[in-house]
DNA sequence: GCGACAG
DNA sequence: ATCTTGTCGC
């Protein structure tokens, strides 16, 4: 595979990431995530109720990966699996938070933005690391946030989600805006440092390899 | 050319 | 991401 020709895809994808006010109501929230036992992916998916943040399903699925991690072509490696595992969901999100970043990518179409257009349904992206972009540190308190800017852009948050933690980088995927994503993200904290979708897929697709 | 670089 | 020893705090 050529580095431009996946370069062309992202940007063929990128036209089509639609960033708006989430008006829906959120019955159905869901949380991904992959593990990687050498050439082996384990990709998760945990729907809760968003009100409740209670797991009604959890489904998994282990396949063979071929395709490398390049910083910036994420989904490549893992959206394919990921696209397997929500095909066997009997219960459909209404929005999908995502283990890595939304718009705030190099071409603006990291995985949460990649999954979301090809689902058409909203994603948020949430990042333990920074990919690109600047920010000032926020406070470390519960709640401070600051907003990272890339190429004069604001692309994401810098959120501390929990007191004298590093902060987690909170984008928009698609289908909803920046501030919408950050309250859905603050809405679905129980004292960790992440939010409970991502936490919980995480340790699922850990757990299941 | 050099540094940076989600998971 | 994964591997891995040690430490801090509730």
């Amino acid at each position: 595979m050529d580095i431009e020709v996946l370069k062309e895809k992202q940007n063929e994808l990128r036209r089509k990431v639609i960033l708006k006010p989430l008006d829906t109501e959120i019955k159905y929230i869901a949380g991904c995530d992959s593990a990687f036992r050498g050439e082996l992916i384990n990709s998760v998916f945990v729907i809760l109720e968003y009100k409740t943040l209670r797991v009604v399903e959890i489904k998994n699925l282990v396949s063979h990966t071929d395709f490398p991690y390049i910083p910036g072509f994420l989904a490549f490696r893992e959206a394919p699996n990921l696209l397997n595992v929500y095909k066997t969901l009997s219960i459909k999100p209404d929005l999908i938070m995502v283990d890595g970043h939304g718009i705030s990518h190099p071409r603006g179409l990291g995985i949460a933005s990649h999954l979301g257009v090809l689902l058409n349904i909203p994603t948020i992206g949430v990042a333990k690391s920074l990919l690109v972009g600047k920010y000032k540190k926020p406070c470390m308190k519960k709640g401070c946030s600051e907003i990272v800017y890339f190429n004069g852009k604001v692309v994401a948050y810098a959120l501390r989600s929990k007191d004298d933690t590093q902060e987690i980088f909170v984008s928009p995927g698609h289908l909803i805006d920046l501030n919408s994503a950050l309250s859905v993200v603050l809405n679905t904290l129980r004292g960790y440092r992440l939010p409970e979708p991502i936490r919980l897929a995480d340790y699922y697709s850990r757990k299941f390899l």
